[in-house]
RNA sequence: GCGGGCGUAGCUCAGUUGGUAGAGCCCCGGAUUGUGAUUCCGGUCGUCGUGGGUUCGAGUCCCAUCGCUCGCCCCA
């Protein structure tokens, strides 16, 4: 027999189901009480923009706008796109609901992020972020702060395995001095650039230092850094957050071939990598653009702001072994045999009413006794209530700890919320 | 967009030189049991990714196609 077919799911987009939902709760839970605890508020905004606001933002010759988008037009004829990130969506809502009129902001908010690329391990076309971002600060003490959230994340996760990379990318004016310094030195080699770096020379050639091209390594060695080419101000920027940083105690490497792949960004950039998932090996980064939100037509506000994948987050708890607190119930009530089951129903919903924020749980639709004790057990509940049949004709129920060799003990039904609290803090 | 690997029960996989399918786990029922471990018995589930071709006959060979996966690229 053959029904109608299914139609397939979207490549590139994941259903994430009961196994990896504790992983997910764990990080959003964590990131909640951060957010809070740092003084960042919760917005939500929409998942689909203007394509404008992207071209806009992230900039007309990057591979995000150029090949990643994933853009319609809706029925009055607009271009629309799904979202590739949350910052452009951030900046706008900031704009266009008036918040940055002589007034700062910090704000956080999460969901998921479209990108047309090929899947692979960690990479996947519908992805989720926890982003967060800063409006209206200038100081190096907000990049420190952003980044000391991030670390304290991690502290409270479990992650480790990971290393803080850091890297200023000055001003619009000192890269661009310092982007003609580096096409001269890449021009002057021209046999020695591969075919993507010729492309990019042209149009961003400070992402040839991010070439992993072992044939190239030298020719990026001899390359002059960026670092020794900041302006004043941003070099001092970068050595106030350098200082606090070590203030703080936060491990971190400069790299100054650390180049991100959105235009926007100036002075600041970080990204927290990881050896634990392969080739996508950045579970975190952000970074400071200042010029951002004039160019959106916004009031000159200085910005910075950064996004976690919540799925490479995941996978590193996972692969590094982290215990997340699971969903288990605190009680599990077998209910066995027709008696039982007639009144099982109203009966665990008593049970509830009398033990108030306790789980308790109750799989339903019958089976041997056998099975249920079994699902009992894998369901991690502590205490089982187990009603047979004989033991429903009498008004009773019997109670029982499923993590001790005690035997269950029997009782009325009007015990059994006594009996259950009284095993509950036996165990704890 | 480019390259490698793979597509057989819900899951992990076996299927030898081509003869129309198996195991383990899971699930369901039962026996044993200190009413849940263990052990034992029985049971449900597959258009062998899809479409062509070769052949008396294809999961097994050929072609195409779709999908998954890992890497490149790029990034969260």
């Amino acid at each position: 027999m053959s029904g109608p077919a299914t139609p397939a799911p979207i490549r590139g987009m994941n259903d994430v189901l009961a196994d990896d939902m504790p992983y997910w709760q764990f990080i959003e839970a964590r990131a909640r009480e951060l957010f809070a605890a740092y003084g960042y508020q919760e917005v939500r905004v929409p998942v689909v923009e203007h394509t404008e606001l992207f071209k806009r933002s992230i900039g007309e010759f990057t591979d995000i706008v150029e090949k990643e988008m994933y853009t319609f037009t809706d029925r009055g004829g607009e271009s629309l796109t799904l979202r590739p990130e949350a910052t452009a969506g951030l900046v706008r809502a900031a704009i266009t609901n008036g918040l940055l009129h002589n007034q700062r902001h910090r704000v956080w908010t999460s969901g998921p992020m479209f990108r047309y690329e090929r899947p692979q391990k960690g990479r996947f076309r519908q992805f989720h972020q926890i982003d967060c971002e800063a409006f209206g600060y200038d100081g190096p003490d907000v990049d420190a702060e952003m980044i000391l959230l991030s670390a304290r994340l991690w502290k409270a996760l479990g992650v480790t395995r990971v290393k803080l990379q850091l890297n200023s990318l000055g001003t619009p004016q000192s890269r661009q001095a310092y982007r003609e310094l580096l096409v001269r030195h890449f021009e002057a080699q021209p046999e020695q650039l591969d075919e993507d770096s010729r492309r990019r020379l042209g149009g961003n050639p400070l992402r040839i230092l991010d070439s992993k091209n072992p044939a190239m390594q030298e020719l990026i060695a001899a390359a002059p850094s960026i670092t020794d080419h900041l302006d004043p101000e941003s070099a001092a920027h970068f050595d106030g957050l350098r200082a606090q940083l070590d203030a703080a105690g936060v491990e971190y490497f400069v790299n100054p071939r650390l180049v991100r792949g959105l235009d926007y960004y100036t002075r600041t950039v970080f990204e927290w990598t990881t050896d634990a998932l392969g080739s996508q090996d950045a579970v975190c980064s952000g970074g400071r653009y200042d010029g951002l939100i004039a160019q959106l037509g916004g009031e000159p506000t200085p910005a910075i702001g950064w996004a976690l994948g919540v799925e490479r987050i995941a996978g590193l708890l996972r692969e590094t072994g982290v215990a997340v607190p699971g969903t288990a119930p605190d009680v599990f009530v077998v209910i066995a045999g027709a008696a039982a089951e007639r009144r099982g129903v109203a009966l665990v919903e008593r049970w509830r009413d009398a033990l108030p924020g306790l789980r308790v749980c109750s799989q339903l639709g019958g089976g041997s006794f056998k099975a249920q004790m079994k699902r009992a057990d894998r369901s991690g509940a502590t205490v089982a209530v187990i009603l047979g049949d004989a033991e429903a004709e009498r008004g009773e129920a019997s109670v029982k700890h499923l993590r001790s060799e005690a035997p269950q003990e029997a009782c009325a039904w009007d015990e059994v919320p006594g009996k259950i609290r009284a095993l509950l803090a036996r165990a704890s």
